[in-house]
DNA sequence: AGCACGCCGACT
DNA sequence: GTCGGCGTGCTC
């Protein structure tokens, strides 16, 4: 059981609030707390405190009750509906540190998104002003009818203050069935389908919905319309928020159930490797253990697409009586209504992307990570929502709140799964059909395509099997290696693949560089080049050569789904089903110069044969490679033995944290800012790399500095203090993105 | 001396 | 984020 939640009521007068200004030059500040709201102010609370004479909006994060001698201004008002639970207040200051993200922006990820923070609430009108005392006005109006000064002095005088709203709700489109003839649709199956699914809605249904459960586009639905079948009308929108549906469907649940109990029961960090297609399953018994507790679940998923895939399948998988809603950022503004109903406790089961991470739940029992390795776990730095992987927050807020979390994939990374974390795990479910794999060695050949490539290619066409195969991904830093003998280019003082830079070969740990050269070391062959194969070339080589029109899927792309032969990034392939997957370049993935390649290759090659019904075909040069073998068999134990003691000498995490600075701005100015400011107050024990050149992509050059140290907290220190002296040269100064422990560098 | 402008630091 | 202080440099 978890613990009891610690009073969450501040008794001291003085409290600290972080406001919402994101910037690191604004620490948290302490007020007084006024008697009259005493009882509204705790941890979390959303409140108005004056900064420089104006109203601002801010969290309370703790008493402060040694606040020194202070001329302290008063908390001047309480904002209901916004509050953070006194957890995720705790979360986000740990996730502030971690990240060097000012706390300020942490906390807004943690508030509904698409919070309108341009209304204010009339306090006392002035005589003659067209507003009642209590309304909700927009900042744009009150400055058009009251002059910028007006509006300023406003707010000084205490006549209007901030007062966020959740966003208004929209309208969607809903179809309802007409009464009347039904018309012939016996010729036209999309939209007998859209006709048969209508049926179970007498009240109508909204459009998306609709469509998506009949797999059917909106061609078909206006032709309804033209028929006078149906009807469209607008209605307000109503909250995703959905009644759950299972009926004695339990016995799907109960290979899984014990396990999830464990993990509700017990509480702690859990890995449970368990293939993609049980997902729903593992989670949907972690959900029903949590509510038969009264206890919400958080379930987080890369993607919105795997989000509204795991609601589906729990509205039909949990048993009737409990409510689940998605959460990602093309819901838009009926995320308010998700994040109400999540806050107060009345909905079960929660499933969003990382914008869902931080969101407060009443009762929070248990958190699962899906699909836990995968990147779309973590925003870019610079972009919206915190650069932090979803599981390491996770992990944390399972800690704060008491609450079990569950890391669910195949093959979990390995800076969660290393033993020093003592991360529990459950009995692994092995992969219910494993094919059968051929492997080609192609040393000594030059060939792209070995010969028994290219018969499986045309057995698989002939015998009308559908057959993937895995491209690498495209624009990744690529290395250099020996068409020959198969020996990459490695850094002399690392023992590390090199990435090419230009005509450069740079370590991406030491930042020593070299120039190409086109001989190799080991061998004396001259025929050394870039690794990679990428997906366009070889789509179009592959149907030169087979004659066959083959097809491309990639996130950009989607082109000949139809075909027998399709081309994809390892994404697509993985998610598709096929009687043959071929990896052309196993090497490649192998070979990457990055931390976390060989990992990634790993979860490829591994992925590759789970998607593929009869046979895995890979094409390598290097076919005793530990992960090769390792990932063919499926053995993801024996992965982890060997490539943990390689991070840990390598100085990867989870062993020694990373901090990835990219500066942007004229080379003098970096220079000074990382030579003279950074190094000197670089705390014992954190390490830097020399200043590299960077691929630039604006008008200003990149530059990037590693800081290293086994300290998280230490690296991240190091990252907030270079932000913060960045951050005062102001516009003219350099700019800085502070990237603490990247999944990549 | 008097004023515009920009940089810097304080704000609790 | 917003302001005021202060230095610089230019003008009356």
């Amino acid at each position: 059981m978890p613990p009891l939640p610690r009073s969450a009521f501040v008794t001291s007068r003085v409290v600290r609030v972080c406001l919402l200004i994101s910037t690191h030059a604004i620490p948290p500040l302490s007020y007084c707390v006024p008697d009259h709201l005493t009882e509204n102010v705790r941890v979390g609370s959303a409140v108005v405190a004056p900064l420089s004479g104006y109203p601002r909006l801010g969290i309370v994060i703790s008493p402060d009750d040694d606040a020194g001698e202070y001329d302290l201004e008063d908390v001047k008002n309480v904002v209901g509906d916004l509050s953070l639970s006194q957890e995720v207040v705790e979360v986000c200051c740990w996730a502030s540190e971690a990240t060097a993200v000012p706390l300020a922006a942490v906390l807004r990820s943690a508030l509904p998104p698409g919070l309108r923070m341009d209304r204010y609430r009339m306090l006392s009108p002035s005589p003659g002003w067209p507003w009642e005392r209590g309304e909700i006005v927009a900042r744009a109006t009150l400055r058009k009818l009251l002059g910028e000064a007006g509006f300023k002095m406003a707010e000084r005088t205490g006549r209007v203050e901030p007062s966020p709203a959740l966003p208004e709700r929209g309208t969607t489109e809903w179809v309802v069935l007409k009464d009347g003839e039904k018309p012939d649709l016996r010729r036209a199956p999309r939209q007998r389908a859209l006709m048969t699914a209508l049926e179970r809605y007498p009240d109508g249904c909204p459009v998306w919905s609709l469509l998506s459960e009949a797999g059917a586009k909106r061609a078909a639905l206006r032709q309804l319309v033209r028929r006078a079948a149906v009807r469209l009308e607008k209605r307000p929108e109503s909250a995703p928020i959905f009644e759950t549906l299972g009926e004695g469907r339990g016995a799907e649940l109960r290979p899984f159930s014990r396990s999830a109990g464990r993990v509700v029961d017990l509480g702690g960090t859990w890995v449970w490797r368990t293939p993609a297609a049980e997902w729903s399953r593992a989670v949907a018994a972690v959900a029903l253990a949590a509510s038969e507790g009264e206890e919400q679940t958080l379930v987080l998923a890369p993607e919105r697409k795997a989000v509204e895939g795991l609601v589906r399948d729990l509205r039909w998988l949990l048993p009737s009586g409990l409510s689940v809603a998605p959460y990602h950022g093309a819901l838009r503004r009926s995320r308010g209504s998700v994040f109400e109903a999540a806050r107060e406790g009345s909905l079960d089961v929660l499933v969003g992307t990382r914008t869902a991470a931080l969101l407060p739940l009443a009762r929070l029992g248990a958190v699962c990570v899906v699909d836990e390795p995968n990147d779309a776990h973590r925003a870019e730095p610079g972009f919206e929502g915190v650069p932090i992987h979803v599981r390491d927050l996770a992990l944390r807020r399972g800690e704060v709140e008491g609450a079990g979390v569950l890391c669910l994939s195949p093959f979990p990374s390995l800076r969660l799964y290393a033993p020093e974390n003592r991360i529990r795990e459950l009995p692994a479910r092995a992969p219910g059909n494993w094919p059968a794999i051929r492997v080609v060695d192609m040393r000594g050949t030059g060939a792209t395509f070995s010969s028994a490539l290219l018969d499986e290619c045309r057995r698989g066409v002939s015998t009308g099997g559908r057959v993937g195969v895995v491209a690498n991904r495209l624009g990744h830093a690529t290395t250099v290696y020996c068409k020959g003998c198969g020996a990459q280019r490695t850094c002399p003082r690392c023992d590390l693949p090199l990435a090419v830079h230009g005509d450069q070969l740079v370590c991406g740990r030491c930042s020593y560089g070299m120039r190409t050269s086109g001989r190799c070391d080991e061998c004396g062959s001259e025929r050394v080049d870039f690794v990679g194969l990428t997906a366009e070339r070889a789509r179009t080589d592959l149907a030169r050569i087979l004659g066959e029109p083959v097809g491309l899927l990639t996130a950009n792309v989607r082109e000949g789904e139809e075909c027998r032969v399709i081309v994809g990034t390892p994404r697509f392939i993985h998610d598709g089903e096929w009687e043959i997957v071929i990896v052309p370049d196993a090497d490649s993935l192998l070979l990457g110069s990055g931390m976390g390649s060989v990992e990634r290759a790993f979860r490829v090659l591994h992925g590759a044969a789970g998607s593929a019904r009869k046979r895995l075909l890979v094409q390598t040069r290097m076919p005793d490679h530990y992960a090769l073998r390792a990932a063919l068999r499926g053995d993801y134990p024996a992965f982890a033995t060997a490539e943990l003691p390689r991070l840990r000498s390598a100085g990867y995490p989870p062993y020694a944290h990373l901090a990835a600075l990219t500066f942007e701005g004229p080379e003098e100015s970096v220079r000074r800012a990382v030579e003279s400011d950074l190094l000197p107050a670089l705390e014992a024990g954190v390490e830097a790399s020399e200043l590299t050149p960077f691929a630039a992509s604006g008008a200003d050059p990149v530059w990037r500095v590693l800081l290293r140290s086994a300290d998280r907290s230490a690296v991240s220190r190091a990252g907030a203090f270079a932000a913060r002296q960045v951050a005062k040269l102001g516009k003219s100064g350099p700019r800085v993105r502070v990237d603490v422990d990247p999944e990549e560098v």
